[in-house]
RNA sequence: GGGCCCUUAGCUCAGCUGGUUCAGAGCACCUGCCUUACAAGCAGGGGGUCACUGGUUCGAACCCAGUAGGGCCCACCA
């Protein structure tokens, strides 16, 4: 018999998603509701979802989904970001195939490419959002350079700097040599590599002694301009005054005293290069030493390197250590471990350079986001732990260096005007930085002409550190209906590795430019690994194909997989068996969908199991939709989807189904399907945000409804404050002994198709309410009452009742006195260490009045149990 | 070098203010079943010295100290 048993997914995923937006359902506007608002974190335009996407961005779905679901005005603004050094990189890899080199294009012509690159593939990974089910309002769809954007970024450039915060300084930077810009030092990822010290001979001048320096850099040598020793350095007071020869330069420098220097690191001298050291430069400042820069932009030796020009850094050190040695200038060199700062987008080791560059102070408009979020909780942190690290960035936190010497992102609005570094004005356009600069200088006769705009871009989270604001115009008009409706936002989900980068700084945008937090929720999601606990790469190949993901488990089967594994803030180990978890629900659901659909309905009384169970199935909905909440508010994501897992994979398939199911091949009652439909709506209403194509699609199938019935625009149950918690543990128990019956069907090989007997032996009357429930799953006879133990029969007990099963044969009287006897014992050795406990005059005057109630009831349930036992025994013993 | 966090079943993880929701969940595993929605399934079942050592307490997975292992963040030691 050919019969539909397994659900598709692809082909219904698509008609929904264009059923949703033919209708506009994503689409926000103001209104008088209450906003709820979730701005996407924007992925890089040259970005292809990966699975870090998938699961940021599901979790944002269910969020919005649910809000919307609640009848707040949700809206979730997508964009993406215009990456400026990833993306330059991307093109100008590109312009390099088509055999264009960067520097023979000039920044228009360059900025063409990049745009017509963006324009063709900064499109892609938005696209496979919507494959994924999100629920963005696309209309919103922002660019961190569309012209708004830009425009905001360059009016907070100039609003910065005329605060006085934005300077531009000389100073030592990270550059990266690869994509030859400076990076920020977030930007640089240190690493531990294994390198040698090398111990190299200098002359002293005038004198025939010499000096021995550890250094990790040998040709870096061209750049000393002085030693360094300790003042009190004993061993080296002969030295004091004197100047050094460097070798194989030969150039004569002057050997100064600082207490910088670590007497016990290498020889306890050090060699000084105020060109390529952060602390050398600190020492050359403070010593009025020399600069020499011996490097070339791209990290080549330049004509300072003499015979060493042109020579890759790596290559240098290796010719120059080999150089030394000739010379007999290199002592020795030792195995050493040290940290090497590397780009990281380009991998490239950093090389600590010093130019011009502009920073933004931070000290000041650090403080009250750093108050806002440990001191106001105005902005809380899921999970809890980053208020920690954030204190400590905050706390510790250096001067942002925000220009980079890139093309692709928004130029820096400084226009020089005159000879020297200094002849610059800062001002959003062209037109009024000459006025400025013609008064700046006196000068009436400037023209646009005589201006020059500075060629460095800004870095691109000076553009997303606005993200929250900008994509409602709120920098450019602050007071504009949309910021005024929406912002603050209400959620930000992303990953703790943009903590610093982005989220802090956004509270620091916030609070600056509009006096408040831009959301109120941080939810950090961890790192996607894959089963071995790797981070997920391109280079290692572990990162699954999302969009095949997607055609092979349906997105909602993956959205399941996805939050089924991740805590908030764990990192989680990714496994494709979870989205076939999912899939499997999906299925299941949708079975058991089709299975109510093909009842036959019929005008018959409702039978009594019917009754029972569906009025226990309002209270587990009820009970669990209390549980989602809680963990919603907890923003446990995964433990809402896993509450809802169980309810209809064990309360609604495995217990209502199976109770209101019909006798073969004979109609339901027209009560009992009316009422499960009702329950099925509001099963799929939970569940939707978690897996949106499969309950729309039976919703929409189990009913003829209008868009405005569609189950996304619907509304979330109302959970009803009181759980009838009496009606819940009657059912346990009927289900326990159903488990009880099956337990001895299983023991006993008796097929299910057998009816039975049960004996419920208790000398008072007990309530029959479950039989019913109890009759109609272990099928059984209608239970019977007994005043005695049934001799003959297999037993098991549920709480203190023993329950017997007469089975003609199967009863192995000495195996049945066994197991009484080892129930006995144990219960009686359970007795015996309450009975201790409640022995212990210390236990009973200190423990409080509940704990101490609870372990006389177990005395006294251990008690009465012993006494059944004992019975038991005698009657089997006969 | 400084700071933060983690270690509970084969795997991934819950476990709130110390006490019957304290030893849990999902998956995996084992044993029966192609049973009348679903084998992508049903029913039943076995798994843990809560990392280790001490302490506090009437009582510790939970609090304290130490040890071992793992992770993260920050920091310029040549």
């Amino acid at each position: 018999m050919e019969k539909m048993t397994k659900y598709s997914p692809s082909e219904i995923e698509a008609q929904w998603y264009t059923y949703w937006m033919d209708h506009n359902f994503f689409a926000s506007t103001p209104d008088h509701r209450t906003p709820y608002t979730i701005v996407i974190p924007p992925p890089n335009v040259t970005g292809v979802l990966h699975m870090g996407h998938m699961l940021n961005n599901t979790i944002q779905d269910v969020l919005i989904r649910k809000a919307r679901l609640q009848g707040y005005n949700a809206c979730w603004v997508p964009g993406t970001d215009h990456a400026s050094i990833a993306t330059e990189a991307k093109v100008v890899a590109k312009l390099k195939e088509q055999g264009i080199a960067k520097q023979d294009l000039s920044r228009e012509e360059f900025l063409e490419h990049a745009w017509a690159w963006k324009n063709k593939y900064g499109g892609v990974i938005l696209e496979q959002l919507k494959k994924l089910g999100c629920s963005c309002d696309w209309d919103r769809t922002a660019f961190t350079m569309d012209p708004k954007m830009s425009e905001s970024v360059i009016k907070v450039f100039v609003d910065l700097y005329n605060k006085g915060l934005i300077y531009r300084g000389n100073r030592m930077v990270n550059w990266d040599p690869e994509a030859l810009t400076t990076l920020s030092d977030e930007e640089v990822i240190y690493e531990e590599r294994q390198g040698l010290l090398y111990y190299i001979s200098y002359a002293i001048s005038g004198t025939d002694a010499t000096l021995t320096i550890a250094t990790t850099r040998p040709e870096t040598i061209f750049g000393d301009t002085a030693i360094c020793i300790h003042p009190e350095d004993e061993r080296f007071t002969h030295l004091h005054g004197k100047k050094a020869i460097v070798p194989i330069c030969g150039r004569e420098i002057p050997i100064v005293l600082d207490p910088y220097v670590d007497m016990e690191f290498g020889t306890g001298c050090l060699k000084v290069t105020p060109a390529h050291d952060v602390n050398d430069k600190a020492l050359g400042e403070k010593h009025g030493l020399e600069i020499i820069d011996i490097f070339n932009a791209n990290a080549s030796l330049n004509a300072n390197a003499l015979q060493y020009e042109g020579l890759d850094r790596f290559e240098a050190r290796k010719q120059v250590a080999k150089d030394l040695d000739l010379g007999g200038f290199l002592i020795k060199t030792e195995p050493h471990l040290n940290k090497v700062g590397t780009s990281e987008r380009t991998k490239a080791v950093i090389e600590p350079r010093l130019s011009d560059q502009w920073f933004l102070k931070m000290e000041e408009l650090a403080k009250p986001a750093l108050k806002a979020v440990l001191e106001d909780q105005e902005i809380h942190l899921f999970p809890k732990k980053f208020e920690n690290t954030y204190r400590h960035w905050m706390e510790n936190i250096r001067d942002w260096n925000i220009s980079r010497q890139l093309w692709w992102g928004q130029q820096i609005p400084a226009f020089y005007y005159g000879p020297t570094k200094e002849d610059f004005v800062v001002a959003e356009t062209a037109e009024k930085a000459l006025s400025l600069a013609q008064e700046k200088s006196g000068n009436k006769n400037l023209s646009l002409a005589d201006l020059k705009q500075d060629e460095d871009a800004l870095d691109t989270w000076f553009s997303s550190w606005l993200w929250p604001m900008s994509v409602f115009n709120g920098v450019l008009e602050p007071e504009n209906e949309e910021i005024q409706y929406y912002y603050p936002t209400n959620d930000l989900v992303t990953g703790p590795d943009i903590l610093f980068f982005w989220v802090a700084r956004m509270i620091v945008a916030g609070y600056e430019y509009r006096d408040t937090k831009p959301f109120t929720n941080v939810y950090f999601t961890g790192l996607v690994r894959d089963k071995q606990r790797r981070k997920m790469s391109k280079s290692l190949g572990n990162s699954p194909d999302a969009l095949k993901l997607i055609k092979d488990y349906g997105a909602d089967g993956v959205r399941v997989g996805l939050l089924l594994s991740a805590a908030a803030g764990n990192d989680l180990m990714f496994d494709e068996a979870l989205c076939q978890q999912g899939k499997n629900f999906a299925n299941k659901i949708w079975n058991g969908f089709n299975l109510i659909q093909s009842w036959e309905v019929a005008d018959i009384p409702q039978p009594e199991a019917a009754k029972i169970a569906i009025e226990w199935y309002r209270e587990v909905f009820n009970k669990t939709l209390l549980e989602i909440e809680d963990h919603f508010s907890k923003y446990r994501i995964s433990d809402a989807l896993m509450a809802i897992y169980k309810l209809l994979w064990d309360d609604y398939s495995s217990w209502l189904l199976e109770l209101v199911k019909p006798p073969y091949q004979q109609p339901v009652d027209r009560e009992t399907k009316n009422q499960l439909l009702h329950l099925l709506e509001n099963n799929l209403k939970i569940l939707h945000p978690f897996m949106p194509f499969l309950s729309e699609d039976l919703w929409q199938k189990m009913a003829v409804r209008s868009p405005e019935e569609a189950l996304i625009v619907s509304t979330w149950p109302k959970s009803a404050k009181e759980v009838n918690n009496a009606l819940l543990s009657d059912f346990e128990t009927a289900q326990q002994i159903v488990s009880g019956v099956r337990t001895i069907r299983k023991e006993k090989q008796i097929p299910n198709k057998e009816v039975l007997d049960l004996f419920q032996f208790s000398e008072t009357e007990t309530s029959h309410t479950m039989n019913a429930v109890v009759e109609k799953l272990a099928n059984l006879n209608p239970v019977q009452q007994t005043q005695a133990p049934v001799a003959g029969a297999l037993s098991f007990r549920v709480a203190s009742v023993e329950y017997f099963v007469p089975i003609a044969g199967a009863i192995d009287v000495s195996a049945e006195i066994k197991k009484v006897t080892d129930e006995l014992h144990y219960t009686q050795g359970f007795l015996k260490s309450v009975e201790k406990k409640l022995a212990n005059e210390r236990f009973v005057s200190n423990a409080p009045e509940k704990v101490l109630a609870m372990e006389k009831k177990k005395q006294s349930d251990a008690l009465a149990k012993i006494e059944t036992l004992k019975q038991s025994l005698v009657y089997l013993k006969g």
